[in-house]
DNA sequence: TTCTCTCTAGACCGGTCAGTCTAGGGTGGG
DNA sequence: CCCACCCTAGACTGACCGGTCTAGAGAGAA
């Protein structure tokens, strides 16, 4: 039985990832974690900004830890990359392409004043990049350019699954994901040269 | 003088670049257009919709017609491109990382129902990615991958645009950039080999 | 039992939302 | 001159927004 403090929490990481901050009212989350009114107030002083910034830490709790399970359960960490990817993409194309990146929405449409929002926001991305970037340095890329790697590819993502988001269609986005594997296997061998034949 | 709709369509171009579509209020717009209210549904019959897929289209009009300019002010397409996103950069920097692409943070909130949204959506990034394709083929490289690298290109770009915001900081954006006519560079010189001098 | 404290509960608040309605100004044609 | 028509103008509407407030349920300690 969860509590009615991770219902609400659940209720708008989900409505964060299909609508964005602006987008989302409180009393649909209310309905939706069947809580009444008093509860939000209650669990966080200020509302539905607290209540958004705990949104963002479980969503990128959830998809980091989903990555280093991946990684874990995987001899390549490439491989471990694309099972990754492959899961978001299908709650995407399950969901209507509706459900998309939790953060992304919330960072298009967050001003400068609410600072806290943005600062969970860049928390949240740099935790994502880093990550991405453990996994990629477990394929012997050296640590600063796995960091580089892992930026580029997070930034191609998020703009693929923002396109095929509107495009109704996930091609575009199987396309990228297969570019940016292909782009670090093609630095792998470079780092790690194959084993010579020896006549 | 511009005329009182062309002045509503700007405004709105405006917000929709900073906070989304559901960010934004036409009470707001109105006021910043200097318009009383029955204008807006004097021009545009399904309110704030139709301004908002009217300044889409403006927005993507004057987004690619800026790099066609580019293009034709320089020999080289790729440094058409490299001033063309810096342009946007400074865009980005001067709004104290408030302004950024017109029609992702749109993209990420729209859902399934708003057909007419989406498919304005969906138009704009089809003929930003043409566009971007245009240039890329007028580097020598052949059409049909020249779209590859676009659709990769935009997808790069928006991921970065949209990570640089949050970060309130542009290194980012400009490394993603860097790197991407890097790409393009290294692709340009493995289709047209540079000529080998001749002893 | 009784006191206390955390969590639940929902009526209620002013404000703002998108959108409607009626009236009036201005300009071109007759 | 006057009529017609396009555009401007803003008061107004009901719904919904995020947020507040008071009341009470329930568990644990004494």
């Amino acid at each position: 039985m969860s509590s009615t403090r991770e219902r609400l929490v659940d209720a708008m990481a989900t409505s964060l990832a299909r609508k964005g901050f602006a987008g989302v009212g409180v009393n649909e989350i209310l309905e939706r974690a069947q809580a009444p009114k008093g509860v939000l107030y209650h669990h966080f002083a200020d509302g539905k900004t607290g209540l958004a910034i705990a949104a963002i830490r479980l969503s990128i709790e959830r998809i980091t830890a989903s990555l280093t399970r991946k990684r874990a359960a995987s001899a390549d960490p490439i491989e471990a990359l694309e099972l990754w990817l492959e899961g978001m993409r299908q709650r995407l194309e399950a969901s209507g392409f509706e459900y998309g990146c939790p953060l992304a929405a919330t960072a298009l449409e967050v001003h400068a004043e609410q600072t806290e929002l943005r600062a969970a926001l860049a928390e949240g991305f740099r935790a994502l990049q880093a990550e991405v970037a453990r996994t990629i340095e477990a394929t012997g890329i050296p640590a600063p350019r796995a960091l580089e790697l892992a930026v580029f590819f997070v930034s191609a993502y998020e703009g693929a699954l923002m396109q095929a988001r509107v495009a109704s269609d996930s091609t575009l986005l199987r396309g990228i994901c297969a570019t940016l594997l292909g782009l670090l296997r093609a630095e792998q061998r470079h780092v790690i040269p194959p084993p010579k034949e020896r006549p």
